[in-house]
Order: structure tokens, then C-alpha cells, then sequence
DNA sequence: AAAACTGTCAACCAAATGGTTTAATAATTC
DNA sequence: GAATTATTAAACCATTTGGTTGACAGTTTT
């Protein structure tokens, strides 16, 4: 696999919404793993589990190399970084708990519509 | 909606797979918005919009209040906070950016092979 | 060269996803 | 009470998902 264009937002977090690759990540974060290794803790049959290694390769979260006819997997922590920033984003918002995030959200709502009438609303997803 | 149990991993990572849903939630970062407020954005029904914000709700993102005839959403950040708290667990792999991660892994495989011969690699996600 | 090992590919399947459209429900306004 | 507004529900559709099985292709061992 030559990645052909670069993980979205969307191919990491779909990648992680499964339990079987969130624990194949765990197992790379290890040491490295080939396919079989990485297949063996899940009943489930080695071409299931090549599935799974494949997308978490188009996730970009690891990268694999043939090496005789074994096919080494490697964790690429890059993209979970990427994820991470997009999280950070809401830190502010988590770490303000119980001090009323009602009150929080009203201000800011104000703050929103007063300057959406001036510059309409900018989003800034991705 | 009840929230029956609690969200799970895979919901929140599920739920944040979709870029129209992190916009919705960007937008709730700025107040809360009805239903309607979420929807006009996108170019899509009101249906689908509706649906969406129910993924988010399953996930524990947002949570609704009915008033009158108007659905307010609110964002609900915990779930993001317990998503970053996953990811983090690789901050030490992310951050040792071009100092071979190479040797890391080596190092910390070896660590792991030996360990295991003993107590049988204990997994730990979730 | 035959057997065993490691892994992919293709075909298939059931269930879920993301969208649509057309009702139906519930609150508000005329 | 009829029309309008805000939203869900239900039926449908195409695509994707996560899994299976069986055949195939390299690589190593015997």
C-alpha cells in the first residue's frame, strides 16, 4: 500500500471506533507485529483481522512492511496526534466542569450571534 | 431520549467519523442551537440532520431539551474528554517525533516479549 | 518438488449507515 | 379551528461494514 493521499479527519476516527483495531493499536504500541500476531488474541479469521490492519492503514496509523512472508506492522502515531488537536480543541469546554457550563455557552452564544451579524458566522471545522 | 446506558468508546468515535457532525458540534461550541439552526448549514434534509443529532446524542455529545415545539441541543463535552484521555495514551509516541521511534519500539518490544514469557502480556484497552 | 506457513483476493452475507421522501405529531399563530 | 412551524417516524434505497469461506500466491522448510 503506497497511501495513495493523505488520512482524513473521518479515516482516523473511523478507524478507532472499533474495538478490535483500538486493541490492535494497543498491541503495536508494544513493539512491532505481523498480521498473524496481530490476528491471534480474536476469534476471527485471519483474513477478518487483514481487514482490519488494512484500514488502519489507510487511517495511516501504521505502516507495514514485507520482510519473506511476513508482514510487518508498525504503529504510526501521527495521525492519533491529528485527532487529538481536533479534541484539544474542546479541552476548555471539559475542564470548565461544574462551574456552570450553562452560563459558559450563554456568553459565547452572545458573543456568536452579536458577530455573525457583522461577519456571518465563520466555521472552522478540519 | 433517556440516554439508557452510557456511551461507549465506539459511539464517540463513531459519532465524531462524520465531518457533519463535528461541524454540528463546532457550531454548539458557540451556544445552543434547536434542531433547525443545526440542520440549515448542510445541504440536506431536515430528516437527515435530525438523525444526526441523535448519533451525537447516543454518543453522549449533546444532550436536548424540548421547548415548546423547539429541540435546543447542548454540547455535552465529557465523552470528548474520556476520547482524549484514549488518545493520550500515545502522546509519548507522538511526541518522540523524529528521534527513532525505530529504537523505541525495538526497545520496548523486547521489554514486552520478555514480560510476556512470565505473565502472559497483560491487554488493556478500555 | 512437496508441504507448511503467511497473507491476500474474490465472492458472498447480514446488518448498519447516510441519505431520500412522504406522512404523522405537537406547539404556535392567525 | 385552520394554517404554519419544528421535529420525528416510517419506508425505502444504495453503499459500506464486519464477518465468513475457499482459492490463490509467495516464502520457507523438509
Amino acid at each position: 500500500m503506497v497511501l495513495e493521499q493523505a488520512p482524513t479527519l473521518d479515516d482516523v476516527f473511523h478507524a478507532l471506533a472499533d474495538p478490535t483495531r483500538r486493541a490492535m493499536l494497543r498491541r503495536l504500541a508494544a513493539g512491532e507485529r505481523n498480521i498473524g500476531e496481530l490476528a491471534t488474541p480474536f476469534s476471527m479469521s485471519f483474513a477478518a483481522a487483514s481487514k482490519h490492519v488494512r484500514v488502519l492503514e489507510v487511517a495511516g496509523l501504521v505502516r507495514r512492511r514485507v520482510e519473506g512472508r511476513s508482514h510487518i506492522c508498525r504503529l504510526e502515531p501521527g495521525p492519533l496526534r491529528t485527532a487529538d488537536d481536533w479534541l484539544r480543541f474542546y479541552e476548555g469546554f471539559w475542564s470548565s466542569k461544574l462551574d456552570d457550563l450553562g452560563a459558559i455557552l450563554k456568553a459565547e452564544d452572545q458573543a456568536a450571534k452579536t458577530a455573525s451579524k457583522m461577519k456571518g458566522e465563520p466555521d472552522h471545522d478540519e
